[in-house]
DNA sequence: GAGTGGTCTAGACCACTCA
DNA sequence: GAGTGGTCTAGACCACTCG
């Protein structure tokens, strides 16, 4: 499973962003540089390079250079990922702060939605680099993950362990933007007044597995989805 | 604005398929053939072609040839409707209000992602019940919609009269929570501090059709999905 | 005018599949 | 062995930017 110069120029460059050996908007060497370095022909340099810009981690300017582009900090809309995973494949560190882990009683209208009168919930704030990326606050259909509470949080998200212990058959999501309550904003290290995107999934195993409420700061995270036709 | 050869090889594949005229699964020709057809060289027909793979349009094989690919497994993750007709579904009357429609200088960066120097602008301002729900601040390729400025927008809507000129290929968007600027929230109707919902949302067809940027109040809007799985 | 990225050419070698 | 896609070379021309 050898590797081809293109991509060893592509992994070499994306490593030094993701090292911070270039920062953001510092022009990177241009194709023919690159071209003596590695003793590669221009083309293969290309498209490196194309497909670089193409992931969004360089930015190309015709005449001018090739700069590092600022670090996105995207997540994908509605597939229903692993926050730890995404913050990796951005090649960040992610940890995980356990605040709340607990058998409740549930109110009489998450009863209702789950069909029963005690739930498990979690509170978990996620940090990239250090810095908050999410707050997860989540309700837990304890018949459907029995050892929910035995979880340590800080190494497998809440999510990676529901998807193992009962498959999810079916989603839904609500996006809002609101302003966080004073309590969220501080965990966030958000601003108050800020804005604060809230993601609401609900997820379905059978019955209603989990429900979740996915705190954002509007001002370091989007979500970005795409769609063929 | 003219096509590079490459450009011209993918559209005509991409069209064959959107048009029927090769059916999921069936061979496309093979490097060399097109090489012929279309009197370029394997690099610049490979270009295409792997352009192609990476949209998922068609699947290629080593040793064994191109296929034209079945259509995307999952159905839109987020669908970002026409407005109009949301709003209709919920019983309520819908109105707008054309704020903005001309053709502007690009700035430079619009011009290098649309690849031309002049674009159509509108700012159209939706209402639910006589109430703003968006502000769509849209960028609209000229080539891809001539007719746009002639179009009255209180009769349809961008979204539908750009659907109809050219069909979309492909779309992407960002969900952003911000606080809107004074001049939107105002058009919103927006106590100032508020949140904002905002979707960034472009489109392609063959190349970028359109920008749109679709501001909502954060305190009576929401977005929704689905997924199975 | 020197440097940059965007694109193209006309070959080439390779690993692979299929008959 | 003929055909396929994956990749590479060593040049080239162009439009663009900037000093």
């Amino acid at each position: 499973m050898s590797e081809s110069p293109y991509q060893t120029i592509k992994r070499s460059i994306a490593d030094g962003i993701a090292a911070g050996q270039w920062r953001t908007g510092q022009v990177l060497p241009s194709e023919h540089a690159l071209c003596r370095s590695f003793s590669v022909s221009r083309m293969t340099v290309n498209r490196a390079m194309r497909e670089l810009a193409r992931e969004n981690l360089i930015r190309r300017v015709p005449g001018v250079g090739s700069f590092v582009a600022p670090p996105p900090a995207q997540s994908a809309l509605l597939e229903i990922r692993n926050i730890a995973a995404e913050i990796a494949e951005r090649g960040n560190t992610h940890q995980a702060r356990v605040l709340t882990l607990a058998e409740i009683d549930a109110t009489p209208e998450a009863a209702r939605e789950f069909g029963c009168a005690r739930l498990y919930h979690s509170r978990v704030l996620h940090l990239e680099n250090g810095r908050p990326l999410q707050l997860e606050d989540r309700l837990v259909n304890p018949s459907l993950a029995p050892a929910y509470l035995a979880q340590d949080f800080t190494q497998t998200t809440p999510n990676e362990y529901l998807s193992a212990a009962a498959p999810i058959e079916r989603g839904e999501h609500r996006v809002q933007a609101i302003i966080a309550p004073p309590s969220i904003s501080a965990l966030l290290q958000l601003d108050p007044g800020n804005a604060c995107l809230l993601v609401i999934r609900r997820t379905w195993s059978g019955c209603l597995a989990s429900l979740a409420s996915l705190y954002h700061p509007g001002t370091r995270f989007e979500l970005f989805g795409k769609t063929n036709k």
